[in-house]
This record gives C-alpha cells, structure tokens and sequence, in this order.
DNA sequence: CCAAAAACCGACCGCTCGGTCTTTTTTGAG
DNA sequence: CTCAAAAAAGACCGAGCGGTCGGTTTTTGG
C-alpha cells in the first residue's frame, strides 16, 4: 500500500463517519478537510467530487458492516441458528453502530431518498444485497428439511430487516437499547416458529 | 381566520413537504420562496429562523399523522381491533405517505440525529406520544382481560412501530409496497399471538 | 541518488447560503 | 373612505459553499 492508497483510505473512513452522521448535504468540504487532516487540493486529488467521494463512503461503509454480518453467520450451520445469529450480531453491535451514527443502510436510505439518485442507487443495491443473503439462508433451510416448506424466504428477510432497523432508530433516538433487546427477543421467537419440531 | 393566518398555514404545508423529502439541510430558503409563492420577506414575516419554520412544519406533520392513526382506531373496541387498526392504516397510506416523502417521524429521528438537537427533541416527544398510544391501548387490553396478563406494552410498543417504520423504508427504497404489507400481516398475527382465546 | 511523477497546498472563483432591513403594498377596523 | 398596522417585496450583506488550478513539496522507481 503506497502513500496515495493510505491516504485515499483515511478519507475515506473519516468521510463515512461523517456522511453516516450528518448526511450528504450536511457535510461540508470544510469539515472534511478538518476531519482528514488535508487541505482541499489534498482531498479533490482522490476524488473528483463530494458525491464520488459520498459513493466511496458508503461503499465502505456497507463493506464493513457487511462483514461483521457474514463474521457472525460463519460457524453456524442450521438456517435458523444463522439467522439467530445475524439478528444478535446486529443486536449486540448497538453500542458500536450508534458511535457511527447509525446503519449506514437506513441512514443513506432516508438521506438520499429524495434527493441524490446516485446514492439511493448504491442503498438500493446494498440492501438487496443484504435481503439475498437472509433470503439464501432460508431456502437453504427449507431444503434442508429444518424451515417449513411454506416459509415465504422473502416475507422473512423483510421482517427480519424491518424490525433491526426500526428499533435501532427508536433505541438511537430514546438513547437506550431496550428496544434493540425487544426486536431481538421477537426476532428468535419468529425464527423459531419457522423451524420444523424434531418431535 | 385571517390572511396573515392562512398564509402561515400555507408556509408550513409546503415547507413540511420540502422538509420531510429532504431533510433539515438538504432544502435551502429559495426552495422555500418557490414552493411557497413568497420572496424572502414574506417568509422571515411569519417565522424568525429556518430552524423555526422547520420545528413548526414538522409539528404539523406530526399532527396531521397522528389524527390519522386516531381517526382509524376510532370505532373499534378491543384492543387487538384498535392494535390492528392502527397497522393496517399505516400500511394502507404506503402510497399517499410515500407521496410526501416517508414518515415524518422517521426521516426526522433520521435526520437531526446529529446535527439538529431541537427536531430531534421534537421527534423524541412525538416518538414517545406514539408509544404510549399503544402501551395504553395494551394496558387497557390486559385489564379488560382481553389479553395475556404477562404481555409488556413497552415490548408491543416497540415491535409495532419498529416492524411498521422498518418495513416503510423498506418499501420506500424498493419502489414497493410488498413489505409493508409483509409487516402487516406479521403484526396481525403477532398481535393476535396477545390475545386470551375465548375457548 | 536523482529526476519524474504524484501528492498536497492554499489562494482564488462564482455562486448560494441564511438572514436583515428598508420600502411598498395589502388589509381591515372605525 | 381613511389610515395605521400588518404583510410582503426585494435589494443587500457577510459567510461559506463546492470546486479549480498553478505552484511547492514529497514520494517513488530506475
């Protein structure tokens, strides 16, 4: 990793907090100069415009959140203990997402919504991407005989990702993460009712 | 009421549309001139501040909200009746919320996390009235002996409005109501999952 | 070691921002 | 109809915006 890529890459992280927090139109150029440390000609250098590097941002962003969600699937082996095990990962990394200022998902999502095409493009994509992978781990699941052959794959990524992300934004707002606690206990309670009885 | 009456009243309509598509930062007061018909002057005549305006629009979007969910649980005594009620009316206005731009409660909790101290208050009382609608409605229920006694109404609350607001996003950003209606019917069935069989 | 290339600086650009203030127009009670 | 008060207009302000660019410093590979 040469001098550019490194720098490239603080910029990059710095930038993603900041847009995560204030959101596209509430960060200045300013503020990011302040953040990474660069003057202007420093930061237009690897990015041709404050929306490329919002695009950056994000992307990054969803990398790193999108790790920590396979991180937390891996070791696990039946569909339902997969997804138990997204929705504590998701659950349990409140204290960390909430320093960030949030999901990045739903931020951008709400941000951009009427305002920065591109940006809801990226969203878009992002979170597609996220309901393929819940949507993946279910079909596997029935397949596997452990789901209920009606399981509706698509019904469950949307509960799942509906009920994280509102009662992040409810436990973000009230600054307490009972109701992150809540989703997660309803969460396994629904999971739980997807699973065939070994009885 | 008077003209200087009807046009503050015009103001804050527009404004509240401006302010819920595109945030607090993300409408600048030419759009404001624009979507209201009036130059600056007239403007700065009803309102001292940006912030002021925002804080007024945002109020009255809430209350437009709110008379919406009161108005459909009107009518209906039980409380699994009103609970759903209640989830089928904000499913059902998908579209004509979608139209001015998701939830206000939402795209605001959102959007003045933080930056906007003063709206995030506003959203945190108006989040909180929510809430306790429906904890009372449960209360209520369990009292009148129509659900389990061991039901938490903080917990009803919060999955409620978490699955309700996620799902809404959810939609928003895929151009597509399905998960709405994916959350309505989870929450029909969670709510009926309350309720004391007659049997 | 050294020159070319890349990274970075910072003054500068046109423009729009939120907000103020004086002037003109509208309103409505007497 | 009168006229003072209220409402609206619009010129104006300093600040900050996103973005550009020529010059300077630092990095890099032969």
């Amino acid at each position: 990793m040469n001098k550019a890529q490194i720098t490239r890459q603080r910029i990059i992280e710095q930038a993603a907090k900041l847009f995560n927090r204030q959101g596209f139109s509430g960060v200045s150029m300013s503020e990011l100069m302040i953040a990474t440390g660069l003057k202007k000609g420093g930061i237009y250098n690897h990015f041709a415009s404050k929306d490329e590097l919002a695009i950056a941002a994000f992307r990054y962003s969803v990398k790193i959140a999108s790790q920590r969600q396979m991180q937390a699937i891996r070791g696990h082996n039946r569909g339902d203990d997969r997804l138990k095990a997204m929705v504590h990962a998701f659950a349990e990394g409140f204290d960390q997402i909430s320093e960030w200022g949030g999901c990045p998902l739903m931020n951008t999502t709400i941000d951009s919504d009427d305002t920065h095409p591109e940006l809801r493009e990226q969203a878009r994509q992002a979170m597609s991407q996220w309901r393929r992978t819940i949507e993946h781990i279910v079909r596997r699941a029935i397949k596997r005989g452990e789901m209920q052959t009606q399981t509706n794959p698509e019904r469950v990524a949307t509960i799942i990702i509906s009920a994280l992300e509102g009662a992040l934004a409810l436990a973000r707002l009230e600054g307490n993460p009972t109701p992150m606690q809540h989703a997660q206990t309803h969460l396994e309670t629904y999971i739980d009712s997807l699973v065939i009885d070994p009885a």
